[in-house]
DNA sequence: TCATTTTATATCGCGCACGATATAAATATA
DNA sequence: TATATTTATATCGTGCGCGATATAAAATGA
């Protein structure tokens, strides 16, 4: 970071790399996205749910971080495009299972290409994914304390 | 980046805590920003503004890579709220010359504690905040050059 | 000079994000 | 067991982001 005596200036911000990087990096994935006909977000719920299928929102939103204003809308665009299922818990009314659909299992085979070709658009060394990796989790872990505590 | 085999998975993606970062930081912005009656993006627009006054739109989409569908109505809701001024240049009449008010200037001061109060509760040393902004500069400029050729 | 192309900005539509609030089911408490 | 509280999800409104497209002014060129 640089400092040159002026807090303010935009190139002294590192708010601003994060939140630009992320922009840029949702952009690259668009032209693979959009072969498997799925938005960025709605890529990161169906990570979730190749990995541990037959989950609830709750779940979904603990992973993600993401907020039942957001899911549910998503999550009901994505029921719609036949993708997975949303029916209440028997045990728990209040809790609404999500499902795959066979169209969404079989769409992970689809994806399977998207990491590497990813990484390969990024062009960094093992190294340096690493490291950016491990200290964009540790912004995470820290501002996930901030919001608890409160 | 940790590596068990399975590409596909939420914890093997960089691109999650990319994204989940950008916007856990932007949130913690929120409190801050609120006092001003600013957005996170109408904060970078004043971050330029404030370094450079009298600009163009274009110079504001080159700086923040955002573009006119987005700053556009961004910047008629700050012109609304009494902070800048659009006004075409008289050189060229496409070009439309964006200036502080008397108020969207006065705000520098309110805003000049904000850069500080966010570092430190992002409780970060000044070599990780470093390193992670030349990292994210570097994903940045990689990706900007693949949007331009081609 | 007049048609063509380029450039700068604007408009439209859709899908997030998220603050605020609502609803209904489950749980805790008096 | 009736009431209060908590929990899980949903709804609403607003402001981005961005792909696609439109518009008008400037630059190019035949």
């Amino acid at each position: 970071m640089i400092d040159d005596g002026d807090q303010l200036k935009l190139q002294n911000q590192l708010c601003f790399p994060l939140y630009t990087a992320s922009r840029l990096v949702t952009q690259n994935y668009q032209p693979l996205l959009k072969e498997l006909g799925l938005t960025y977000p709605q890529y990161l719920v169906m990570l979730v749910l190749w990995e541990q299928d037959q989950v609830n929102l709750n779940y979904l939103s603990e992973k993600l971080l993401l907020q039942s204003n957001t899911l549910t809308p998503l999550i009901q665009r994505m029921e719609k495009m036949g993708l997975l299922n949303r029916e209440k818990a028997q045990n728990d009314e209040r809790s609404i299972l999500i499902g795959l659909t066979k169209k969404g299992k079989e769409l992970k085979g689809k994806a399977e290409c998207i990491p590497a070709k990813i990484f390969e658009k990024m062009n960094f060394s093992e190294e340096q994914a690493t490291e950016l990796y491990h200290v964009l989790y540790q912004v995470i872990d820290e501002l996930k304390k901030q919001n608890k505590c409160h």
